[in-house]
DNA sequence: ATAAACTATGAAGTGCGCTTCAAAGCAAGA
DNA sequence: TCTTGCTTTGAAGCGCACTTCATAGTTTAT
């Protein structure tokens, strides 16, 4: 059993984090000591990492509160857990796509003045002109 | 030449989102009628569709305007702006691997939650008991 | 001429995900 | 014992990215 600290240490978040995600109800059954101070077991830590990889993923709060209200609820609530679980997939997947075109224009602009150093007499472009060239490059 | 409206139907966005972009630099020259309604070019266009690519990657407003900004002051800052797109690139990159991370979890998921729709007896587990029998299928 | 539709502006409001604060109780070492 | 550090709580605050509102001017169709 972990204090407070000791949690926030293994997981890198803040106690008042941990805090906040417990109001939150994403972690349903934190212990208490005698004197009401949480007792984080290795299985709350687990499920903080989970929830940790869900939120770098920007999984709202709210859908995983919603996903741990059902998994709460027994084997009764499995068609709609499937189901939400799905759904984040293909969320994912097209956060994916979202990525993949930003990185294929980011890169293209990093050719592209890699491109402009070679040549210094190209370099006194105003954003305008620098946009068109930009362009006629993607074109071709 | 477009109306607000106009571009807004084009973007996907809508005029107050366009004006609010204006205020914040992204749109450093939008031209006005007479009256001072907005004229949006094609160039215009073009430069929020861009602007929309960055925003779905999460790439906030404030970078995106830091950008513009030494886009703006010429062909001295070159190398600053080749850098910024080097470090946008590289947080791309691990917002992709966090996607990843996330989409290899709830794969896992759904394929556990597959197995257990196919075996009855197995569905009235507890929320505890389900996580240590998901752990276990990962460990293997 | 008048109503409906569009545009402008600044200011305030919203939802999310934390973070910080204030006041208080508990614990461990010098 | 006293101080330092850790913990508790509820409430308030914050930064971001919009969104909505109130008010007012313009344009267009009937």
């Amino acid at each position: 059993m972990y204090s407070a600290k000791e949690a926030a240490e293994m997981t890198g978040l803040t106690t008042a984090t941990l805090r906040y995600y417990e109001k939150e109800q994403l972690l349903p059954a934190i212990e208490r000591t005698e004197q009401r101070y949480r007792q984080y077991s290795d299985t709350d830590i687990e499920w903080i990492n989970m929830i940790q990889c869900l939120r770098m993923a920007n999984v709202p709060i709210r859908s995983i509160r919603e996903y741990i209200l059902l998994l709460t609820q027994g084997g009764k609530t499995i068609l709609q857990r499937r189901l939400m679980v799905q759904e984040y997939i293909d969320d994912l997947h097209s956060q994916m796509v979202n990525l993949q075109n930003a990185l294929a224009l980011t890169e293209k602009k990093l050719v592209f003045y890699e491109e402009l150093l070679q040549s210094p007499s190209a370099q006194d472009l105003t954003y305008l002109e620098e946009w068109n060239l930009f362009k006629s490059k993607g074109e071709s």
